[in-house]
DNA sequence: ACGTTGCATCGACATCCGTCGATGCTATAC
DNA sequence: GTATAGCATCGACGGATGTCGATGCAACGT
């Protein structure tokens, strides 16, 4: 039988980072929290999302964890409380992990 | 005890869609299939993408229809080939699901 | 007609993941 | 010093998910 296409050609290369990126971004408690803190101007901390979100303190702690090694949000103590926001460049690595997976411009 | 913050402001709108578009981009497989369509300048069928992968043809169909669900993807058989191409779009509705979760200018 | 090929679907299984309660730690308040 | 408040971490549990083999189906070839 013939070939059911001119030649596969697949794509071979590494893209763990831009899954554990999309990944981060695939639950909708993390995507709500990516949300509002990219939204306000000032930090918020842990007990606000625990209440606003109705989800349990070491929920929103668990995602947060997650939201952090993915390097989209950055968090500091003050006092008792833990206050996070969005990191710098965040919604930039995103975009250059979508370049990576599905460039505009094919490369040659 | 005083407020952690000036004022919560928790983001409360549906991002439900969004989230089933990066939960189709957050798997190493179908990351790699659709990296592969977006590089292919013609449709790629089921069987190199099993073949090339390393992995039996009934789990490629899986992920395929996930990112067919997603609208990611389109496919079309001819003969007994199935043949997937990038869909129209895909890119430019990855990157509004990203602009409604990180809008690049917080809407007032 | 018959066998073969390629794909979709199904059920089963193992693993991952989100959620919770419990615990411990640090900083504040008394 | 003691008590309290807020957060991180841990272990456990149930549900979701990726992978596979088996089956069914449609199209092709003989």
């Amino acid at each position: 039988m013939q070939r059911c296409a001119p030649e596969p050609a697949l794509f071979a290369g590494e893209l763990s980072a831009e899954c554990l990126l999309f990944h981060a971004l695939a639950d909708p408690v993390r995507l709500r929290i990516i949300a509002t803190l990219a939204r306000s101007s000032s930090d918020v901390c842990v007990c606000d999302l625990a209440a606003g979100f109705d989800l349990k303190q070491s929920t929103i702690s668990h995602h947060l964890k997650i939201l952090k090694e993915a390097a989209l949000v950055s968090g500091q103590r003050r006092g008792t409380w833990g206050l996070y926001r969005l990191a710098p460049g965040a919604r930039e690595r995103i975009e250059s992990a979508l370049e990576r997976a599905l460039p505009l411009a094919v490369p040659a």
